[in-house]
DNA sequence: GTTGTATAGTACC
DNA sequence: GTCTGACCCATTCGG
DNA sequence: CCGAATGGGTCAGACGGTACTATACAAC
């Protein structure tokens, strides 16, 4: 009978094994319960006969097995500090020296103990929902003693989690239970390196299994199916594959839930408002109206078996799909046990990221347990050269299954060999690190070789949008976008233009920037007929259907690098790179020219740039690179656009700002005419301090009571449908409240007089006061109405990257920029370009 | 059934 | 794109 | 000499503007 690891929660088949036989760890007594049954809703009715819930657990059933704090090793009920790393388990961890890391520890773990922190404010926590989940109330102590929920305990029940007959005996597919599991404990952990920890266990484990590559690269993209931070979105294969993205509207996520717990909106409702948080909520519509009792009890899931679901729900298009999405899901969510149903909600949810990032995170912990396996107890620096090792193959082949598939059947040696640039696959661009000054910029440059004479090539900066283009060798072109998005059927004119300026018949790769034109207006003695245009012109062009007779927008092709012709070119210093570009291309007029260059020595004053270092190899990498600076006019003091605006309305921040206003509505004023045109939100540039201080000036207090509305809350309170119930902001009883003679008498029920915008904000402000807001330059807008009239009729202006750069203290309302000082910004940008 | 409008979801910067 | 804050790690500072 | 302070790097998250596209829904 098979019994589970307490540390690492692997099964071990051998009863006879005292020990973990991957770490070493105490086992399980076969198949114990620690956990009422009421804590697993729907284990007991596929519980297999092996699996007989029998008494002797290795904890009384009241108090279950603990995962310690600081260190996630399971410890029995009846310890009071782990045995590992010596922490409180009652008692949030406490800071110890740092010596004691590097004491022999007395089973194998991971190179560095995790250091434990001093509990603070629930700020940093390992994800947003977790945050959102503990905000607004007292945090209570992790773990918590007695009676904790039954999902925060799902590490200390492995064999629960695990059953042989069940999930991991399945071929050794990965249960997607585990994932679960180590999202439960990543929730339970604030520091990143226990994130590391974790993520490394969970695959150290699937490792120990023989998990196939196709679940290990299933549980890989499940572990954080976030696009990016700011997009949202899913990713359940490389973005630049073939097939739809994956597209999981909120709505559908809602209505699975209800359907598949048999819930009602307004428990829904109720729950949220209880609970703050879609996963948690999840688990209790299950618990409290969700007694369905299937015909069946559904098979466990598995990493694989989730992936391919929604891959599959990914590929449904037409009307009538979101309903067809929502059956599915429902499917899905019927289907989760125990606290998957919790991770299920939350990573999908859109805007609702994990606090993991695929290239950042889970890949490397996924290099660091295959170091572990290999070497059984490898030093810190060789797992730290492992992670990056794995970081640089995914940038250069950004392919998690190529990536998985080399490194478990092969090793790192297969990895490296399998992970290099590949015609018609996008490596990671190479990007610049942001310098705000000359003198930041030499320090930088010469940071890494300060004796030697560095030259440097200084580009212009095209204000488009950048372009890995590559040449097939049986010449078709594919262009991807910075963020690896196939984009080749938005530019089917660049790829006749590229295809005429190369000069031979070669497999290539180009790193190259597509900027919007407009034909000349003065007539001039040069060649060319057309003038570079503002990106806000590029942005209106298709991106569907795009035919080289349709595309309206005419656009022109700067050519900066050549990673690719025949061979790898990366490793190549930027110089020869840019010759052999010459070499091979040619400048057509109108539509293909190379990058705007000029060589220094290091101490120039250009205006708009990219700073590259000559003798630089090209390094594809999410992060930036210190060979390759860009300097833009706005990060300088002196230059750029610096507005004087005055602050009229605002909204309540989520997550970590929800007890703020954030973002905060600003605009210009015309003391003639006494009217107030917005410029734009502003949520950049404030401290923590700033915002709790004028918080409390504009609102009276912080934002506390009532419902936190998380951008996700209020979403799923619409989806409720119900309109009168659901109408009720909870910002207007907010208003009311802070009304109240404690307000600051600053809020208002409706917009000051002579405000113009089409934004509506929930709180309006009376003008007061003017701040300094700063951007990098000025576009039409058309929600935003400052200086509307004096260059479009209907339109105003605004401001693009909005950031907070101070309070203009010295300065009163008549002091703020006037819509017409605005114009006048716009249109010496316009003459400027 | 076709058409237009509103909205959410994404993309780029 | 912009920005801040939390965390980690290495180095320097001060008692 | 050792612990505290400091600074740089990385990661995550909280959001900016604009505009296209697919879908749902209402109106014809």
């Amino acid at each position: 009978m098979a019994r589970a690891c307490l540390q690492c929660t692997l099964l071990c088949d051998d009863s006879a094994a005292e020990r973990c036989s991957l770490c070493g760890g105490e086992l399980a007594k076969p198949f114990a319960r620690s956990l009422s049954s009421s804590a697993y809703i729907d284990l007991d009715e596929d519980s297999q006969p092996g699996g007989e819930p029998a008494k002797p657990a290795p904890q009384p059933a009241t108090k279950p097995a603990q995962s310690c704090p600081a260190c996630t090793v399971i410890c029995g009920a009846s310890q009071s500090r782990c045995d590992t790393c010596g922490s409180s388990l009652l008692e949030p961890p406490r800071k110890r020296p740092k010596t004691e890391q590097e004491k022999e520890p007395k089973e194998p773990k991971e190179p560095k103990e995790p250091k434990p922190k001093e509990p603070k404010e629930p700020k940093a926590g390992i994800s947003s929902f977790f945050k959102k989940a503990r905000a607004p109330s007292e945090d209570p102590p992790l773990p918590p003693p007695a009676e904790p929920p039954p999902e925060a305990n799902d590490l200390a029940t492995p064999c629960e989690s695990f059953k042989p007959q069940g999930c991991w005996a399945n071929a050794g597919a990965v249960p997607y239970r585990h994932l679960a599991a180590a999202l439960d404990a990543l929730e339970a952990t604030r520091s990143r390196l226990s994130k590391e920890i974790i993520l490394t266990n969970a695959f150290r484990v699937m490792l120990a299994m023989s998990a196939p590559a196709g679940e290990v690269e299933a549980s890989c993209y499940l572990f954080a199916p976030a696009k990016d931070a700011q997009a949202g979105g899913h990713r359940l294969r490389p973005d630049w594959a073939e097939g739809k993205p994956l597209s999981l509207p909120h709505k559908s996520i809602t209505a699975a839930l209800l359907e598949a717990t048999g819930s009602s909106k307004a428990d829904m409702t109720r729950l949220y408002h209880e609970l703050h948080d879609s996963g948690e909520v999840a688990l209790a519509l299950r618990e409290r109206g969700g007694r369905q009792k299937l015909l069946k009890a559904p098979a466990p899931l598995t990493a694989g078996g989730v992936r391919k679901a929604l891959l599959a729900l990914s590929e449904l298009s037409g009307s009538g799909v979101e309903r067809a999405k929502t059956g599915r899901l429902a499917a899905l969510l019927r289907a989760a046990q125990g606290t998957e149903l919790k991770w299920m909600v939350r990573t999908f949810l859109p805007h609702m990221a994990v606090g993991i990032s695929l290239e950042a995170s889970v890949l490397p912990a996924l290099g660091a347990a295959v170091e572990w396996q290999r070497t059984g107890r490898p030093r810190a620096e060789k797992v730290r050269s492992s992670q990056d090792e794995v970081r640089h193959c995914y940038a250069l082949r950004p392919d998690v299954q190529a990536l998985v598939t080399a490194l478990l059947e092969g090793g790192f040696e297969a990895m490296r060999e399998s992970c290099t640039l590949q015609l018609g696959v996008p490596m990671q661009p190479m990007l610049a690190k942001a310098c705000s000054s000359i003198p930041e910029l030499q320090k930088r440059i010469r940071g890494a070789l300060p004796e030697k004479a560095v030259t440097l090539a200084a580009e212009f900066k095209y204000d488009g949008q950048r372009a890995q283009i590559h040449v097939l060798r049986n010449g078709d072109v594919r262009i991807f976008s910075r963020k690896l998005d196939d984009m080749t059927y938005k530019y089917p004119d660049v790829i006749s233009a590229l295809k005429r300026s190369f000069r031979r018949q070669a497999g290539c790769v180009l790193d190259a920037e597509i900027v919007a034109v407009v034909p000349k207006t003065a007539e001039g003695a040069e060649s060319e007929k057309v003038d570079i245009a503002a990106f806000q012109s590029l942005a209106t062009r298709k991106r569907k259907n795009v035919t080289a007779n349709n595309a309206a927008v005419a656009v022109k092709l700067f050519l900066f690098d050549l990673l690719f012709l025949e061979e790898p070119l990366i490793g190549l210093p930027f110089v020869q790179r840019r010759q052999k570009l010459r070499e091979n291309f040619q400048a057509l007029e109108d539509v293909v020219a190379f990058a705007e260059v000029e060589d220094l020595e290091a101490d120039c004053q250009p205006e708009v740039l990219e700073v590259k270092r000559l003798d630089s190899g090209y390094e594809p990498s999410t992060k930036r690179s210190d060979c390759w600076l860009k300097l833009k006019k706005d990060y300088l003091e002196s230059l750029g656009d610096s507005l004087d605006l005055i602050p009229i309305g605002g909204w309540r921040g989520s997550g970590r700002k929800s007890r703020w206003i954030s973002p905060w509505l600003v605009a210009t004023y015309d003391p003639d005419e006494g009217t107030l045109g917005s410029v734009c939100r502003v949520m950049s540039g404030f401290s923590d301090k700033f915002y709790k201080e004028n918080t409390i000036k504009y609102l009276g207090r912080e934002i506390r009571k009532g419902p936190e509305a998380e951008k996700v809350e209020e979403k799923e309170e619409d989806v409720e449908g119900d309109k009168s119930a659901s109408e009720e902001p909870v910002e207007e009883d907010l208003e009311e409240e802070v009304l109240e003679p404690e307000s600051s008498g600053l809020l208002l029920k409706r917009p000051a007089p002579g405000v113009d915008t089409a934004e509506q904000p929930p709180f309006w402000f009376q003008p007061t006061e003017v701040w300094e807001i700063r951007g990098a330059d000025i576009t039409i807008s058309p929600k935003h109405m400052a200086a509307k009239g004096l260059v479009d009729p209907k339109k105003g202006l605004s401001l693009r990257f909005p950031r907070f750069m101070r309070k203009r203290e010295d300065k009163g309302l008549h002091q703020a920029t006037t819509p017409t000082q605005l114009a006048e910004l716009f249109r010496k940008q316009g003459q400027h370009r």
